[in-house]
DNA sequence: TTGTACGCGTTATCAG
DNA sequence: CTGATAACGCGTACAA
């Protein structure tokens, strides 16, 4: 990594596998001491042959005289040998850096998305870098810049939103980004989401039903564009079925699984309180079962809780929740794989495709 | 990043901010036709001045005529010129890099402490990696092998425990390297970890205050140094007390916070079924906890349930369940100051500590 | 098949 | 204060 794409794997298995394990005296002096690196030269000299000869076997051994490749891998390994893939990639310009530019690596989603991301490019010999913005657009933008100048073959962003112009114009610029998780409407790029405006339609499509007609809503930021198509698709199954929605039942900007579950235990003081309430995403469905638990609510039967969770609902809840389970590893397989096919062919322009992934409603069992 | 650490920030400042927001034609084209990048010499060429003038006005735009800056100034934004890091590097083979290798992201605690280390680098102008290795103990070796040969400034791991000595000789080669949450016993390496044979000896003393004297415990893969060291401490704990554990109530090697749950309620049907469990990691505590509010049962009246948790059991369970509060935000902030230290030292060698964190035993509020 | 010599983009040294 | 030039380590035409 941080070579060439091509030859940079067929090297390492000639040169580094095992290599730190027979430091040779030389070697660790040379770098210990004079704090300098092993170079090209002095695997040459020491096997009594040129630079272009060690070079020439770093790309493929076969490609000379069988006594001459013997002697340079026993010098490469006495010096234990690195070549510099600064150097190398001064004359290649290509990297096989693959960038993972996420809001919260600690966030499951995330987090599960960025596995499935590592593994898929692990296996095409790329190279995975996954860097933690924390929704701030100014580190996004730092991020973004690095890794192009990296010369990262690729990049995989979860924007913040705040970014659209910017991301634009790195778009516009030739180089390989594809947006996964949150969609920007205004940018033309490719991106790869789950279908949030449907999992909010579907989920609620269900609840009424089963019978709801009185719904209450926790969800997280207001400005994130996910919550947003969540809210729309709530909105729009409730009006087609003309159940009307209260607003003050729509709790928006709710950050925390704690926070969630006061949330919920202070709306059971209401006097008319709603029946079914709706958690928008996983962690504030955690926090709504927890109070739940705590408060040892019949459910579903005198209230329902419904959600969007990253687990399993049958499995991770105590009692029946029907949610739209997220999928962060189909999320991050589709969208590994889209950029594998940009990075297959050449070409780099093309029509950005938005692909968006069925919402699973996942209903408890029987 | 990738490039010079005490230099490439303050080139930053002045080459990147925004440059990408007015990519001008000439730029584009020669980077989406020619796909040719734009060279410091491509900035001379357009200002007018030497290469030199320019390489000058990128370390310290005052170090040259107002006049000329500029000109060179107009010219980086016209040809919207980023410095190439690969370049940069050959000459100074220094890097702010930082690689931070774990066996899982998905893994909370992983994830978690990769945040910290997010978090702790950015704010000291170090750029992090961050690697999954899938606990194999063969893509740990390569990613470490692919660190070290992009110069990276340090290198902090998980490991899984199967590269003993593979990692001895990386760290005798001279190379920054930092173990946290696994400890490698018989390796000479700076470690930071929870002190987790105290934290299974704390929990099991408190339990054991509570009256309790039948125990179960389930724990994660027997490799794993840490299930050890928990064990270990509740053996001590039951043994001092003169406790004996059963050990076919000692249930090893589960993975999955399902699996936790089935074993515990199969667990259940026993006669003689001990009335504490403890739970050694935070997937498998979930696990327990999902069971036992799945059947409903009193707790802590007729079960006692208790273990480790990555998260503050008091906000986290539906009732009373005492737990090492793991840290791993802490973890990783004071491997990271560790590491920060050894970077700011230009000395190499050290003896090497192993920092345990206190274990901190987090009971029910009254 | 092997070696020489040049260039990749940058920084640093040295002359002017 | 500025410009020419020599490195940095590697890959590769080209010459032998």
């Amino acid at each position: 990594m941080f070579s060439i794409i091509d030859s940079g794997f067929t090297k390492n298995v000639h040169t580094h596998c095992g290599n730190l394990c027979l430091a040779h005296d030389y070697a660790v002096e040379r770098f210990l001491i004079n704090m300098k690196h092993i170079t090209i030269k002095d695997v040459a000299s020491l096997a009594g042959v040129s630079i272009s000869t060690v070079s020439r076997y770093l790309s493929d051994p076969t490609r000379i005289r069988p006594a001459l490749a013997s002697a340079v891998r026993k010098s490469i390994k006495e010096l234990n040998y690195i070549p510099n893939p600064f150097a190398q990639n001064l004359k290649s310009e290509y990297t096989n850096i693959i960038a993972v530019i996420t809001p919260d690596i600690s966030n499951q989603f995330f987090s599960e998305a960025c596995k499935a991301l590592c593994n898929i490019f692990y296996k095409n010999k790329y190279f995975v870098v996954i860097c933690d913005t924390d929704d701030d657009p100014e580190k996004e933008k730092y991020y973004i810049n690095e890794m192009i100048r990296s010369r990262a073959a690729g990049v995989m962003l979860v924007t913040c939103g705040q970014n659209t112009e910017f991301i634009q114009n790195v778009v516009d610029a030739g180089h390989r980004l594809i947006l996964f998780d949150r969609m920007e409407q205004n940018v033309k790029v490719d991106a790869v989401c789950e279908d949030n405006f449907r999992a909010g339609y579907d989920l609620t499509k269900y609840l009424l039903s089963c019978g709801h007609r009185s719904f209450a809503a926790l969800s997280g930021s207001e400005k994130s564009i996910n919550m947003q198509l969540i809210n729309s698709g709530i909105q729009k199954a409730l009006e087609e079925a003309g159940v009307v929605f209260e607003n003050k039942y729509n709790f928006m900007n709710i950050k925390t699984k704690e926070e969630a579950a006061s949330t919920f235990e202070s709306l059971l003081t209401y006097s008319d309180c709603p029946k079914c309430i709706i958690a928008c995403n996983s962690n504030l469905l955690d926090g709504v079962v927890l109070a739940a638990n705590r408060m040892r609510l019949s459910i579903p039967e005198k209230y329902a809780i419904a959600g969007f969770s990253v687990n399993d609902p049958r499995y991770t809840y105590p009692f029946p929740v029907p949610a739209i389970m997220e999928n962060p590893a189909l999320v991050g397989y589709e969208a590994g794989e889209l950029m594998l096919k940009y990075l297959a062919d050449k070409s780099k322009l093309q029509t950005p495709k938005l692909i968006l992934l069925d919402a699973k409603l996942v209903l408890p069992e029987k």
